[in-house]
DNA sequence: CGACATATTGATGGTAGTCAAACCTGGTGG
DNA sequence: CCACCAGGTTTGACTACCATCAATATGTCG
């Protein structure tokens, strides 16, 4: 499941490193391509916590990637409340326009401090399969996985107990961590506040605390600062009907 | 926001219409595309209720659009518990593999008899964006389209109550029924049962059957039969905090 | 230290789930 | 034609999960 403790790992390296191996994982680029994408990611852009990237209804201008940090996609309702869509982790694209209008259907906000590689160019690159095909099968890729996230959600928000919901998320986490280097069964980075897993898992804040004392307090999981450990991995798996993604791109 | 009462339906039309309309609605189709699409639609297939179109994890071999009926994509939890994703309406694409693998990540069964065309050769143009730069768009945008109502019904498992989801739900199904030819403020058609529309929403089907009564003693929606009549669209539209997704094409 | 965000705890209430039964409705077949 | 049945809808009684409110810790940062 994870490299031994001697393997690199993607975020030990640096960031610019990030994104190529990433891609890579989802499928192999060319040298030519993979410079190019070590190319984009020399000067990165430096963001707060609490930062817009970019906001629901205006015009995508300036797609990403994420080489350090947390993000999240969300949308405000009406009258506050709030709703988290998905995760951005380390490695992963934003702002990129799907369809024809280039509008964003969300938006989004930093979690943490960020550091940001610039993805306009690679983003016409992958416009021209026939020039660059590993690019646009690995974007592909990562497309499709961030969809698979997507159903998970709407399998946690539609179906399970807030017990299933955390647990299912919290094993979700630990594979994308996993597959960008950390290892699943020991202490990986969860910046995330209650408030953050509340409006992501549709819970009020009190309850997801009652809900993540009552996992610590089974040993299923251990937190120490902004930090998880996932004591039974697999136990967690279970409980919350989790499934691996087909086709996820295997770690190391 | 309707065409006229004398306006040209798309579901009126004879079904081999019906895919290429919708098509060009996204983005101009050439001659050309508009003629292979019609060729598509030539010989549509015929399933009942209840058919599986194709099932979690299985590899997807027989892209199809929808000619006529409804269908929803779904998954089933270990324990029986069922989450629908979305509902698939005439006119919309399905069984498409996104990323590498073509594995489908949920299943999808048809909720009344169908009539399919199948795509398989659209799907190979879609990759030659060169030559088929209408229908390339087309494409995509349909997606986007997708992508967009599943980022709605996250919100409204997340975020709304379950009078909320209900009302969000039929406005969004009274829009998209809008697009292919019928009138918002009419009877449409509504095949869904409470069952499906509790397993769509994340609640019981005892529930779903309450709030709907309480929404017809307010005299916002009016049943018969399989249809569904929106008597304040503008109402139920507030109420739910409902946005009509941005590129979203004109019906007529 | 004081200001602030985050985490924790307790008490109370409401939304929605569960269980169970009755009631339609359309279709089938004797 | 009516009995019968299956699937869907409706109703009632009861329960529980989770939200809300409010107050208190804990922690972090200038």
């Amino acid at each position: 499941m994870s490299p031994g403790a001697g393997a690199p790992r993607m975020v030990d390296r640096k960031p610019h490193d990030l994104l190529w191996r990433r891609l890579s994982s989802f499928a192999p680029l060319s040298d030519q391509e993979r410079s190019i994408v070590r190319q984009t990611c020399a000067a990165p852009g430096e963001v707060r916590a609490g930062t817009e990237l970019y906001v629901e209804g205006e015009r995508l201008a300036k797609p990403g990637a994420l080489l350090a940090g947390w993000a999240c996609r969300l949308r405000l309702l009406a009258d506050g409340r709030r709703q988290i869509f998905d995760f951005l982790l380390p490695g992963d694209l934003f702002g990129h326009p799907t369809g024809a209008e280039p509008l964003a259907t969300t938006s989004a906000v930093t979690l943490t401090a960020v550091s940001i590689a610039s993805t306009g160019c690679l983003f016409e690159m992958v416009r021209e399969p026939d020039r660059f095909p590993g690019l646009a099968r690995a974007w592909a890729a990562a497309q499709a996985r961030q969809e698979a996230c997507l159903l998970n959600h709407v399998v946690r928000l539609g179906r399970q107990t807030a017990y299933e919901r955390i647990a299912h998320l919290l094993v979700e986490l630990g594979h994308r961590l996993d597959e960008i280097g950390f290892s699943l069964g020991s202490f990986v980075p969860m910046p995330l506040t209650q408030e953050v897993m509340a409006d992501a898992l549709g819970l009020s804040v009190v309850h997801v605390n009652r809900t993540l004392q009552q996992l610590r307090r089974e040993r299923l999981i251990e937190m120490k600062a902004a930090s998880l450990r996932l004591i039974e991995p697999d136990v967690l798996a279970a409980v919350a009907d989790f499934r691996l993604p087909r086709g996820a791109p295997s770690a190391g």
